[in-house]
DNA sequence: GAAGACCTGCTA
DNA sequence: TAGCAGGTCTTC
């Protein structure tokens, strides 16, 4: 359920618990198909000693980078997430220094984390991350021209632009007011602009607010603290079929588009 | 493109 | 109990 501000949002909270600079102790995994490429006895071995000296974000990837010149690479996929004090499903846990310790929990197993020698072997088929300079409207616009294809999945490509999930791509669709079906190169420079901008502010205010958790369940996205993130309040049509558009008052709808819930406005959002 | 696979747990 | 879920990968 991670997307962008989730993930930037859980790499914020483990730099501000001070897991920077602690060294790692030990690791226990007790999922061993959330490791790779090694074993979980290959994989405690191979990072046990190492300093984490600094921890970052490349669209929904988290990078620990290691002392030992290695680099972690965290994704969460469907329900990952990181605490500070034990739990259910806790898939892998990691002692630090200074008694610190630090819980993966992972209710689905899907999340991973790859040991690599050169972070740039998967970064490198990642797009540019939606909120750094390299994501310009003049790069956006022509990714969106140069293909033939429903626009929702393009911006949910990491390929092409490395952040979106089904969440803020439905939030980003509905305040550009584009139909998640138009084809990408049917739309006007006004509509590219719009949605542009609409990726970059649905992105910011997800991180302002910590992130988006929906209904009460255990399996939704925490932040690290658990508490849940605050952005529901803020989102307009992602889950939100049956209720009110906030801009015309018409009722949102809700399909599937390249095997994806979708939510949008039938009215607003021009086909 | 689409469908299945990977998994568990919540909701209808 | 069936269907669905915030993601990605593989195989048609």
């Amino acid at each position: 359920m991670p997307e962008l501000p989730e993930v930037e949002t859980i790499a914020s909270q483990l730099r501000a618990h001070g897991v920077e600079g602690k060294e790692i102790r030990s690791v226990k995994v007790n999922w061993a198909p959330t490791v790779e490429p090694y074993s979980a006895a290959q994989f405690a071995e191979a990072v046990t000693g190492s300093t984490i000296d600094q921890i970052s974000r490349v669209g929904k990837w988290m990078l620990f980078s290691l002392s030992s010149g290695q680099t972690l690479m965290i994704h969460l996929r469907m329900a990952g997430s990181f605490a500070m004090e034990k739990g259910s499903h806790d898939r892998i846990v990691v002692n630090l220094s200074d008694g610190l310790a630090l819980y993966y929990r992972d209710t689905r197993k899907f999340g991973r984390w790859k040991l690599v020698d050169d972070p740039q072997t998967i970064l490198s088929k990642l797009g540019p991350d939606a909120l750094t300079r390299q994501f310009t409207l003049r790069y956006f616009s022509a990714a969106m021209k140069k293909r033939h294809r429903m626009i929702k999945p393009l911006i949910l490509d990491q390929g092409i632009v490395a952040g979106l999930g089904n969440i803020y791509a439905d939030e980003a669709l509905w305040e550009a007011r584009v139909h998640p079906e138009r084809v990408s190169d049917t739309l006007s420079d006004a509509e590219l602009e719009r949605l542009f901008k609409a990726i970059k502010h649905v992105l910011k205010i997800g991180i302002k607010n910590r992130g988006t958790s929906l209904g009460d369940g255990k399996t939704n996205y925490r932040q690290v603290d658990g508490d849940s993130g605050e952005n529901r309040a803020e989102v307009k049509a992602y889950g939100k079929s049956g209720k009110p558009c906030s801009r015309c008052k018409n009722t949102l709808v809700k399909t599937v588009v390249a095997q994806r819930g979708t939510t949008f406005c039938p009215v607003c959002q021009v086909v």
